[in-house]
DNA sequence: TTCCGACAGTGGGGTCGCAAT
DNA sequence: ATTGCGACCCCACTATCGGAA
């Protein structure tokens, strides 16, 4: 199949808003493609790279290149160019991959450069990844969606339920069943604005710890044991804690959901920042796990002895992981049985934020383990801080935000009267405030030249956030988490903003 | 007819590791 | 040594479509 022809159903299915349209049109590709296309047709269309990441960024792809006049690159042609660059590695490796990079775009009309861009980029916006081409797949080879979803969930990998459907048909959809040793895609959650509003959604449930730190899956096949990520990589070799914990355990073969996190000499649970930066590291782990272990702390069981407790309720799960593992490496948790526990319920909550943790995550006792989806069963509820900043500048957004002022900078009040910036945010905003903040910051503009807009510091904005975290990048030392906008608070003045003394002090536990 | 679940889009900060300077 | 860049951790929120109620 010729890239071209991809590349146009993509530019197609982004021009169309309609998901049944998208769908069709996915549908209809996938029906056309041969057998050797399918492996990367398929990816292609939902976003990805089959070869994961290239080492070949915004950067090298913005050079650009005289498009080539008629379409000769066939999809298999790009896909073994692509793995070619992959390999490429030591000294001088970057101006080689930026060679390859610039035949392959020399070679590509202005359409396949605009659709290599966006693919090599990971920010394909059609309107149609992982579901829609789930969903298209379906309808090109006549098997349930349903079916389709469940099988990609189970497998980890849209690539490979596609390929076996596209060639053996629907009966091949019955080999992905939960495996130990494969992983599947963790059940994610919503959110709530409170414990007691989110026991009123579920009825009867668990109230458990939030950890902030790595969701990990841990598979144990009798002596192997593999850790993967919240996106299935594979990160056993950084976390040699995790292995022997999961070798002490009694049980040879299962599977567990849980999160891995450091704790302190004092037993308090490290910042997000120490965990991660310890589980990141790589090239001297053991030097690393002697500064900073990580402990898991396991919430489900989606595998025993070959039984596949996926569908069971929670409840039920849950006794099969309290059967295998002992209490102190699982999370807390309350049980609610209604309404009437709510104070109860938030009463562990307050105990857990004591403790030093992110929150609790609500949990339905009856809901089944929806792998891969964001299901309306399981309820984050973090608190929310806010503080009123002033905006010091904007940046031009993309996509459906051009032409949009959209990312702000945020200040809060220094001492000598001045303004520090705490970090951005472009969360939060609806239609109409992106419209009008676009007009209002431009009247107060010194500078628009850039892609950067900055103003004088006049306009007071309520944001919210989720903590306080180091910083080298921003002058006070530190930035917010997860900040977003509530409102514009045009009754307040600059000199009515919060300031960072005051910032600092609401955060001791940062130490700044 | 209205409501609501699921998705995609729009980007945020940090850290690590590698290559280039 | 330092800097730039890409990969991958964590993530909130709004708009929209289309099926459920």
């Amino acid at each position: 199949m010729l890239l071209a022809r991809l590349a146009h159903v993509s530019q197609e299915v982004a021009a169309t808003s309609a998901r049944s349209r998208k769908i069709a049109l996915l549908a209809e590709l996938f029906g056309d493609a041969e057998a050797d296309d399918v492996p990367i047709v398929i990816p292609y269309l939902a976003g990805r790279l089959p070869q994961g990441r290239l080492g070949v960024g915004w950067k090298v792809l913005s050079r650009p290149v005289a498009p080539a006049a008629e379409p000769t690159l066939t999809v298999r042609e790009v896909d073994a160019l692509l793995t070619d660059l992959g390999k490429v590695s030591g000294p001088g490796s970057q101006a080689e991959r930026g060679r390859l990079v610039g035949d392959l775009m020399g070679a590509a009309t202005k359409e396949e450069q605009r659709f290599l861009f966006g693919l090599l980029t990971g920010e394909v916006r059609q309107g149609a990844l992982d579901a829609v081409a789930v969903e298209g797949l379906a309808q090109a080879t006549g098997a349930p969606p349903a079916d389709v979803r469940r099988a990609v969930m189970l497998a980890g990998s849209l690539q490979t339920v596609a390929q076996a459907l596209l060639t053996e048909g629907t009966a091949a959809l019955d080999r992905f069943r939960l495996t130990v040793g494969r992983p599947v895609l963790p059940m994610l959650a919503h959110t709530a604005s409170s414990v007691t509003e989110a026991i009123d959604k579920l009825g009867a449930c668990a109230v458990e710890e939030k950890l902030d730190g790595i969701r990990v899956q841990v598979h144990r096949d009798g002596d192997a044991v593999r850790v993967y990520t919240r996106t299935l990589d594979d990160i056993t070799d950084r976390l040699p804690e995790v292995t022997g914990a999961a070798l002490r355990l009694r049980g040879r073969r299962f599977v567990l959901d849980g999160e891995v996190i450091s704790f302190g000499e004092d037993g308090r649970p490290r910042s997000f920042q120490e965990t991660a930066g310890r589980v990141g590291s790589r090239v001297d782990v053991h030097t690393a796990a002697k500064s900073i272990p990580v402990s898991p702390v396991f919430f489900d069981a989606l595998s025993v002895d070959d039984r596949d407790l996926l569908d069971l309720p929670f409840s039920e799960r849950h006794a099969e992981l309290a059967a295998l593992v002992p209490e102190p490496m699982r999370v807390r948790r309350a049980l609610v049985t209604g309404p009437e526990d709510a104070g109860m319920a938030e009463a562990f909550m307050a105990a857990t934020l004591a403790r030093g943790h992110e929150g609790v995550v609500v949990k339905a006792l009856d809901a089944v383990y929806s792998a891969g989806r964001r299901g309306a069963s399981w309820l984050k509820v973090k608190p929310v801080h806010t503080l009123d900043l002033v905006v010091l500048a904007a940046e031009w957004g993309h996509g459906r935000r051009t032409g949009k002022l959209s990312n702000l900078h945020l200040g809060a009040r220094t001492a000598d009267g001045g303004f520090a910036m705490l970090g951005k945010t472009f969360k939060g905003m609806t239609d109409a405030m992106l419209e009008w903040q676009t007009e209002r910051l431009q009247e107060l503009a010194v500078d628009s030249s850039g892609y950067v807009v900055t103003v004088r510091p006049e306009l007071v904005v309520e944001i919210a956030y989720d903590g306080l975290q180091r910083s080298t990048r921003y002058p006070a030392g530190v930035t917010l988490r997860f900040a977003r906008v509530l409102r514009y608070r045009e009754d307040k003045r600059p000199e009515d903003a919060d300031t960072v003394e005051t910032l600092l002090a609401a955060h001791p536990e940062v130490g700044v």
